[in-house]
RNA sequence: GCCGGUGUAGCUCAAUGGCAGAGCGCUUGCUUCCCAAGCAAGAUACGCGGGUUCGAUUCCCGUCACCGGCUCCA
């Protein structure tokens, strides 16, 4: 039985949603191309967040720094210390885990002070029962390294960027004066960011090359956590808001000793998507990342990044709150939650099965599709008059390939909230029908009306 | 990276050591055609490389990719 998943799946590449990256060389893991109806798509997600994060708001402003920035910025940033972790392998079963995780366990159990001292040789592997045959530790680094300059050399070794936070915390000081912005006030920015994950998988999930709409709400510390709070009940609502079924979604705390290397406390949202292991994936963590970026890049630095509140003649370093969001992964959310399996009578009288995309109209790739009843010298060049037309303000498909009926559900397959229908009687009338996805209802428009109609309904997009 | 499984058309699946098949989809034409209609025509596949063989999509080896698990978290 085919999950929603894999029929979502099947419909992005069928589509041309999605494609696999370099496909004619056999593929390559790690990373997905997006098709010209998911570069829509993707487009709209993130203009939905610029929208409502930023310039729907007084209080945050925008940047777009850097992919490449100065190693020291990882340094003092914990990722070069933190994105290493060390692995072994069971030499007989072959089972990989975290050296770390392995001590840290078996200390717990013999009540023992110090992990680190525990001697490989003592631990036992959970999968096949061998004692002590472990291979050497290797150190798993999960930063992308690059070289920059005419030499490959280790003085041109330069990181991409695994988070696109720290171009943030980097630019804040400048930011927020040029801006003149004062706490409480955000900086929010989307970008590609990239990570050596030891497994991608789970179709767009988890890749190695993906994009991030993240932003780092500054606050004074003392509020910093009714500003977590909000921002979590804000996140929530910005799914619901757009569509999806808030049973499908859940928020999950994180426990306290499992917690980054910077963070205080971290609420994920999470979305069913019926994955095999685990049901829900993560689509966005809300950290509260207290002042330990800004406190450890004003240390490495030298530059002050405290602010100074004249208001109360105190000096400070802000608290953070970063909302940090998956573009891809949102953006299989919407899918999979608009996914739906209607049944709608057909010609013989029987029934068919009627795929539909009820994504909100504001995500959705295409938002009309026009549509002469029949190719025709008469209705196919005025149906691609009113295309043009509409074309002028949305992304709209002219079709006069095959039968009508078939028109409409490849339209409902990817989501197109409007028809058009130029028929024989738009001739005679200049009026056009115009069917809505959902309820399948139809209203007879005046061609010079189209326009305004669309636009009434098509707000925010 | 490791363990297990899988690779045939856009999709879902057949068959075969000797010319590669279907359904759906797609393209074109015809039909005044409003919810996957009909008729006709057409395009498209054995993941890649090597070996065995007179001959390999089929058997063997390697490789690449995908699925499931380990590790990860946007």
């Amino acid at each position: 039985m085919a999950s929603v998943l894999d029929n979502v799946i099947n419909l992005c590449k069928r589509r041309g949603f999605v494609y696999q990256c370099g496909e004619i060389y056999g593929g390559t893991r790690s990373a997905w191309d997006y098709g010209p109806l998911g570069v829509e798509l993707k487009d709209n997600v993130k203009r939905q967040w610029w929208k409502s994060m930023v310039q729907g708001r007084d209080d945050v402003v925008g940047l777009d720094s850097s992919v490449i920035l100065p190693t020291a910025v990882w340094q003092a940033s914990g990722h070069l210390a933190a994105f290493v972790d060390p692995l072994v392998e069971c030499l007989s079963c072959h089972k990989r885990y975290r050296q770390d995780h392995l001590q840290e366990a078996y200390a717990e159990k013999h009540k023992l002070d110090d992990p680190d001292s525990v001697e490989m040789d003592v631990l036992v592997c959970a999968n096949c029962g061998n004692r002590g045959q472990w291979t050497e530790p290797r150190m798993f680094n999960g930063l992308l390294k690059t070289f920059l300059g005419p030499v490959e050399s280790e003085e041109g070794l330069h990181y991409l960027r695994p988070e696109t936070a720290q171009g943030i915390f980097v630019n804040f000081a400048q930011v927020m004066t040029s801006s003149r912005k004062k706490p409480p006030f955000g900086i929010g920015q989307i970008g590609k960011s990239f990570r050596n994950e030891i497994t991608p998988g789970n179709f767009i999930f988890r890749t190695r090359e993906f994009e991030q709409m993240e932003m780092e709400f500054f606050v004074k510390p003392g509020e910093d956590e009714q500003w977590h709070q909000y921002w979590i009940d804000t996140r929530f609502n910005w799914y619901t808001d757009l569509g999806v079924d808030p049973d499908n979604l859940r928020l999950y705390e994180h426990a306290q000793e499992k917690l980054s290397h910077y963070s205080k406390r971290t609420v994920d949202i999470e979305y069913r998507f019926g994955f095999a292991g685990s049901e829900f994936g993560e689509l966005e963590g809300v950290a509260n990342r207290t002042d330990f970026d800004l406190g450890t890049h004003s240390q490495a630095s030298g530059q002050d990044l405290s602010y100074f509140d004249q208001a109360s003649g105190e000096r400070w370093t802000p608290y953070v709150i970063e909302p940090a969001a998956g573009v891809n992964r949102s953006l299989m959310a919407f899918l999979v939650d608009a996914y739906t399996e209607d049944e709608a009578p057909n010609t013989k009288g029987g029934v068919d099965k009627r795929t539909v995309l009820k994504l909100d109209p504001r995500l959705s790739p295409v938002k009309a599709a026009v549509l002469p009843l029949s190719r025709n010298e008469d209705l196919s060049p005025k149906a691609r008059d009113l295309a043009a037309e509409l074309r002028q303000n949305w992304n709209i498909e002219f079709d006069d390939a095959q039968a009508i009926g078939k028109r409409y559900r490849r339209q409902d397959e990817i989501g197109t909230p409007y028809c058009i229908t130029v028929d024989f009687d738009t001739l005679e009338d200049q009026a056009v029908t115009i069917r809505e996805r959902d309820s399948m209802t139809q209203e007879r428009i005046a061609l010079d009306q189209v326009t305004s109609y669309l636009a009434t309904r098509l707000v925010g997009c």
